[in-house]
DNA sequence: TGCAGGTTAGTGAATGTTAACTAACTTTGC
DNA sequence: GCAAAGTTAGTTAACATTCACTAACCTGCA
């Protein structure tokens, strides 16, 4: 991941790969069948954390915006430390060759988009967010901003503070949810 | 942009270029310094785009929310019109080995961005939307999801309406702003 | 008018480099 | 002592780019 989020996906060679872990390139051929095989399981690796966060967002006890802030604080957390991630789990495009890999970063997005969904549905139904917007859509800007967010810090270098933009992006959030 | 958008950057060669258009491999050359130089060329051409979308706006007499309307529909036009724009404009990681790409696509998101916070900033300076709401996370919203909305359209295979998404998507956003 | 000289856009063949991957052998640690 | 994990030294294919050369067109001038 890193690999990818320096020099993007033309970037990540076998041979870069062998010399950043410090091994030979057929070395990496022990573990690996191929370069997509690492490919897929980075995305599996990701996919299982998507999962886990839908089960603690069903565990988790606490107000339909307190879920909303703990996702949020969540992804912004997991971006800010390991800010390798972004490269992988918001450019669909460098795996578009691949039909597998295509397919491994849509399932992962929907998850998350159905996470928020969820989310937002409960909070309507049970009358702590205004109804007359649609939920996909509300997921869909709420998602759609903190992406372009993330993307952005790391366009421009990780320049600006993540955590500080992203607590007032959720802060306009829950104004715009509020009843 | 259409090899791009098929095959992703790994797919974007000089080989498969010259294929596409039916010319030697050497006859590009006779055009272009260079394969970045080809790639210069396609995000000048797509800066030009934002550029006169800005003095479109400038020059528009409608109130703030049909300037809104207008920049949404025009740009939903050229991703329906042309989907392999989609794959050049939204996908900032496909040009990270490359300084002066990164920098270009960073120029063309902002002109975007500004464009809207514009809007905002008049409509909110003049009494027609909300004030609760800081333009910077409204324009973020705005086209983070309409970004997500399209990026999701060209992952599925276009298997459902972008015009009819994203007129559903617009009339959340003009709720929101709403005083 | 005709044609020498120049330009534009193209060609096939070859350049050096790097890609993913493999065969065969060696080291390491339980 | 043996399997897992590593090595060196290769493979073929593809990459961007350059080479020498040509066909077709344009332009200025005797």
């Amino acid at each position: 991941m890193k690999l990818i989020a320096d020099k993007g996906i033309q970037g990540f060679t076998i041979k870069n790969l062998s010399k950043e872990i410090g091994v030979s390139e057929p070395a990496i051929y022990r573990h690996f069948n191929s370069k997509t095989d690492i490919l897929i399981n980075i995305l599996y690796n990701l996919k299982e954390k998507s999962v886990s966060m839908s089960e603690m967002l069903v565990d988790n006890t606490g107000s339909d915006i307190e879920k909303i802030e703990f996702m949020f604080s969540k992804m912004i957390g997991v971006f800010s430390e390991q800010p390798s991630v972004i490269s992988v789990i918001f450019s669909e495009e460098i795996f578009k060759n691949e039909t597998v890999l295509k397919e491994k970063i849509n399932e992962i997005q929907n998850i998350q988009l159905l996470n928020i969904e969820n989310i937002i549905h409960k909070g309507q139904a049970e009358g702590n967010m205004r109804t007359d917007l649609d939920k996909s859509s509300l997921a869909l800007m709420f998602m759609g901003a903190l992406r372009l967010l993330v993307k952005r810090w790391d366009l421009n270098n990780h320049s600006f503070s993540l955590k500080l933009e992203g607590k007032r992006l959720l802060e306009s959030f829950k104004i715009i949810t509020a009843k």
